[in-house]
RNA sequence: GGGCGAAUAGCUCAGUUGGUUUAGAGCGCCUGCCUUACAAGCAGGAAGUCGGGGGUUCGAAUCCCUCUUCGCCCACCA
């Protein structure tokens, strides 16, 4: 046996990095790929290596922590698979702001030396992570930590490009794509996202060619763009426009001519109905160009630093320009000119990059690009058999939507910090050729020399794979068989489109099975104005901090209780105190109820099998009973991903019922030699080893803390003992109506003593009518309880009332209850309380004997249904009918 | 333009397929207690026409329709 003693106060921050050393020394988060038990895999989202880690990170990483530990404990060969991801924009960008602070640009600094000095970041930046993820408990398997450049992920990375090229399902392209010019690369369509805005919508006349007296009005709100023009379009079936087909316009301010045309793609509604074409920097136009008969060229305005280009269709004055100043000084040529007709006010959509907010440039160039819908296939038929299933259900239609039209995927980026594109071109001018292959070629085969692409690859290209690229793929290794589908996914709603339907597809296409077969989707942590948690607002709280101030424990506890089915958990970056009391408070309850416990138990206790049930008390059964209702509840909970309920289950067992009920009940019990003390230290160390064991997966530190003191061998830690099963022989229904019983009559009596002021040490009497031989028996069976908790000396159940002042009370099964009060009573106000109980149970009366005497009910409903009526209405005649008497009896 | 979500006590929210609920919890509030595990505690208590309106049903916070207010996502009306 371990010490009995702990300390008064408990401090989290010694014992939680000692619980922590001890599952490490003793490996029981290393999972073994030979084992006999059935795996249980989640691979953790990895964190952008670029920042620590957020409370986002602490509510995400805490619920897949409590599934891993759940099932470990089930038996269950558990595989948290942790990680971090080289976040390709948002840690290049990091770093070239740390050397802009040096007055350099990456280019000043050169590619090799600044991806150098991007990994000596990076490096130390991922070990804060990790420690970070080890603070607040997670029992990740360490030994299996992966990086997205790693260099066997990035085999598998460049591997699939190879593969997908050969498969014809990779290709480049020339086209429109988002183009970032701060962070100068070329976006996805997700990392372009969409921000209202109110801008200028500019009307702007275009002169006819061959009636120069006339114009034709062409509304944009981007006039800086209309040099790129290359014709006008107005809808085939407009027949406001049906003569200027085929004839010409000039271009403002360049006099450049163009054609107008028609295109199916124009709204008539929109506008003026006469859209003007620039398909270099609108990815629309440049499609309604390419399917147009007419022959137009794609002449480049804008160029990668959003600037305007020197091209001869620019206005001298204009070249150079930055866009925004472009637009101005192009709005006040057209008014000089006499050429735009209004402006007026224009609610719309701009995209902006999703690192860096600066607005993106459409932007013509090449790019690579994956060929999506054949990928999609099978993970939307997955989703829709049913072979993959999204918690809480509604994101699963938001992931089928984007499935249903999804677009290709642009992969390249122009950034040094990433996966280098594995495209190599030929040199010499008359060969031209592209290869794409794992290793660099030497030379071309006509004989040059080959230029490697310089383009890196987006992030999520690498990160897609992470469900078996993490577990060694492409190689056959022991992980990728034992460890391969996953099950759990477990990330945030706003990476369902970049991540978790990308590997899907990847799943599906490489290793030819899903990747996960539950994807579970948590809430967001946003502050008490409902915003979400960011350095830039400044409301962020770090998790490092709370675990420091609260514990991990209480960190876990309040997260994973206030998130509800995917609900978002708000938390006051402000007043940490309260966002976090909950946890903290039922944290040092736990350790209370432990330190009680530990000073009480100085006598031998006997294993609860070798417990004659036959010699139980009401409470022993009662509290046995109860037990197994946590242990049948938490499990179920658990298993349908209902963390919140999961917390308030446990919580109440514990506090209300072992803590404010048994606890008080055993408490002059434990000292006693005799079979009465015997089972209540026996039961109650049985009670608190499951609540533990129930705990555990919420709170880890401090149940493993007090496993390690509870009597018996305690060398196996709790983060390994098999999971609770329910020992249904412990439910006891009897015991537990028999227990309410007590409960409401020590209830009634300490709110009958409440509400007549009665000094809190003064001993009473109490008369109960018990209103049956069960009731009496149960009362009988626990006097001394409700004597001692109740504080009264006589507890009189013969049913005869003293002629005297008193109050009285209902308990819910119809018994009653009269306290004599003595000189304390205060007659009026025991009246009206009285006739105010009296007449709502009037009023519950004409409901349930409408509803009883409605033959609809009676024959359609359940029996059982009709028969709790029938007991409901029992009860309360039987109550209202007693508080008569008692009125009469007080004079009322 | 489509789609989704939210609205329940002063605050933050639970309420799983309609019926073991006279709608719950935590915080806050009121009353009384430093009862030798815990004042981060104990006991008792007040407080809600479940956003408005209509419907289905024997029965609705729960299902349907509609309106109001907020939030999110998607979309080639420039």
């Amino acid at each position: 046996m371990k010490t009995l003693e702990l300390p008064p106060t408990y401090d989290p921050s010694t014992i939680e990095r000692a619980i922590y050393q001890r599952w490490m020394d003793a490996g029981v988060f290393t999972a073994d790929n030979e084992s006999d038990r059935d795996p249980y895999v989640i691979v953790i989202p990895p964190p952008n290596v670029t920042d620590v880690l957020h409370m986002g990170h602490g509510l995400n990483n805490t619920l897949q922590d409590v599934l891993i530990r759940f099932e470990r404990m089930r038996g269950r060969e558990a595989l948290w698979l942790p990680g971090t991801d080289h976040a390709g924009i948002a840690t290049q960008n990091v770093v070239e702001r740390m050397i802009a602070r040096e007055g350099q640009t990456r280019h000043d600094v050169g590619r090799d030396a600044f991806v150098k000095r991007v990994w000596s970041h990076v490096e130390s930046k991922g070990s804060i992570i990790l420690d970070q993820l080890k603070a607040i408990g997670a029992s990740c398997d360490w030994s299996r930590t992966r990086f997205t450049l790693d260099e066997e992920y990035s085999r598998a990375v460049i591997k699939v490009f190879v593969t997908l090229y050969n498969e014809d399902l990779l290709y480049r392209g020339h086209r429109v794509i988002h183009w970032c010019p701060r962070c100068s690369t070329s976006l996805s369509d997700e990392e372009a996202e969409f921000h209202d805005r109110t801008a200028q919508l500019y009307h702007i006349r275009y002169r006819l060619c061959d009636e120069p007296k006339r114009h034709v009005v062409v509304a944009t709100t981007q006039p800086e763009t209309m040099f790129g023009d290359v014709c006008l379009m107005f809808h085939p079936e407009d027949e406001r426009f049906s003569d200027l087909k085929g004839r010409s316009v000039l271009i403002p301010l360049s006099d450049l001519e163009i054609p107008i045309g028609t295109s199916d793609h124009v709204e008539q509604d929109f506008g003026t109905g006469m859209l003007k074409v620039t398909p270099a920097h609108d990815a629309n136009d440049f499609d309604i160009a390419n399917e147009s008969p007419l022959d137009l060229d794609r002449p480049v305005v804008i160029d990668e630093h959003a600037k305007m280009t020197d091209i001869d269709r620019v206005p001298v004055s204009l070249r150079g320009l930055d866009r925004d100043e472009a637009r101005k000084q192009t709005v006040e040529l057209l008014e000089k000119a006499g050429l735009l007709e209004r402006v007026e006010p224009y609610e719309h959509r701009v995209r902006k990059c999703y690192r860096c907010n600066t607005m993106v440039e459409p932007f013509l160039s090449d790019q690579w690009f994956v060929k999506m819908k054949p990928l999609a296939a099978p993970a939307l038929a997955a989703y829709r058999q049913g072979d993959i299933r999204f918690v809480p259900e509604r994101w699963g239609k938001v992931y089928e939507n984007w499935l249903e039209d999804i677009r290709d995927w642009n992969i390249s980026r122009q950034l040094w910090w990433g996966h280098r594109i594995p495209a190599w071109y030929c040199t010499s001018e008359s060969c031209g050729k592209t290869i794409v292959a794992e290793s660099a070629p030497d030379r071309c085969e006509c004989g040059a020399a080959l230029r490697q692409d310089e383009d890196v690859l987006d992030t999520w290209f690498s990160s897609w794979l992470w469900p078996f690229a993490t577990l060694g793929w492409p190689n056959k290794t022991p992980d990728v068989r034992h460890f391969y589908p996953n099950h759990s996914m477990v990330t945030g709603p706003d990476i369902i489109f970049f991540w978790v339907a990308r590997m899907i597809m990847s799943g599906f296409h490489f290793m030819g099975e899903k990747p996960f077969s539950t994807v579970y989707l948590n809430g967001m942590v946003r502050d008490t104005q409902n915003r979400k948690m960011s350095k830039s607002l400044g409301n962020g709280i770090d998790p490092l901090h709370v675990v420091e101030r609260y514990g991990a424990d209480a960190l876990r506890y309040t997260v994973v209780a206030g998130s509800a089915a995917g609900a978002d958990v708000n938390l006051d970056p402000d007043d940490l105190d309260t966002s976090f009391a909950v946890g903290r408070n039922f944290a040092n309850k736990l350790w209370n109820i432990g330190r009680f416990i530990l000073t009480n138990l100085e006598k031998p206790v006997t294993p609860i099998t070798a417990i004659d049930a036959g010699q139980m008390e009401l409470a022993d059964r009662w509290i046995l009973a109860r037990t197994q209702r946590a242990v049948t509840e938490t499990t179920k909970a658990l298993d349908a991903f209902r963390f919140s309920e999961t917390a308030n289950t446990i919580y109440h067992f514990l506090w209300d019922e072992v803590a404010d009920w048994y606890i008080e009940q055993v408490k002059p019990r434990l000292g006693q030699d005799g079979p009465s003390g015997e089972i209540a230290r026996s039961v109650l160390v049985h009670v608190t080893e499951t609540a533990l064991k129930l705990l555990h997966p919420l709170m880890p530190f401090i149940t493993e803390e007090l496993w390690s003191h509870l009597p018996g061998d305690r060398t196996a830690l709790l983060a390994i003992t098999p999971w609770p099963v329910s020992q249904s022989t412990w439910i006891n229904q009897e015991a537990e109506r028999r227990f309410v019983t007590v409960q409401s009559l020590v209830g009634a009596v300490r709110s009958i003593r409440a509400e007549y002021h009665v000094p809190p040490h003064a001993l009473m009497r109490a008369y109960v009518t018990p209103s049956s031989n069960d009731v009496r028996d149960a009362l009988t069976s626990e006097m001394d309880t409700i004597r001692r908790l109740a504080k009264l000396e006589i507890v009189d159940l013969t049913g005869q009332e003293p002629e005297e002042a008193g109050g009285n009370a209902v308990l819910p099964n119809g018994s009653t209850v009269f306290v004599p009060l003595g000189d304390a009573i205060d007659v009026q106000k025991e009246c009206n309380r009285l006739s105010a109980e009296r007449d709502r149970l009037e009023a519950q009366l004409v409901k349930v004997n409408a509803k009883l005497s409605n033959d609809n009910f009676v024959g359609r409903a359940p029996a059982d249904v009709v028969e709790r009526e029938r007991q409901k209405e029992k009860g309360w005649t039987e109550q209202r009918d007693a508080l008569s008497g008692k009125l009469k009896s007080l004079g009322c």
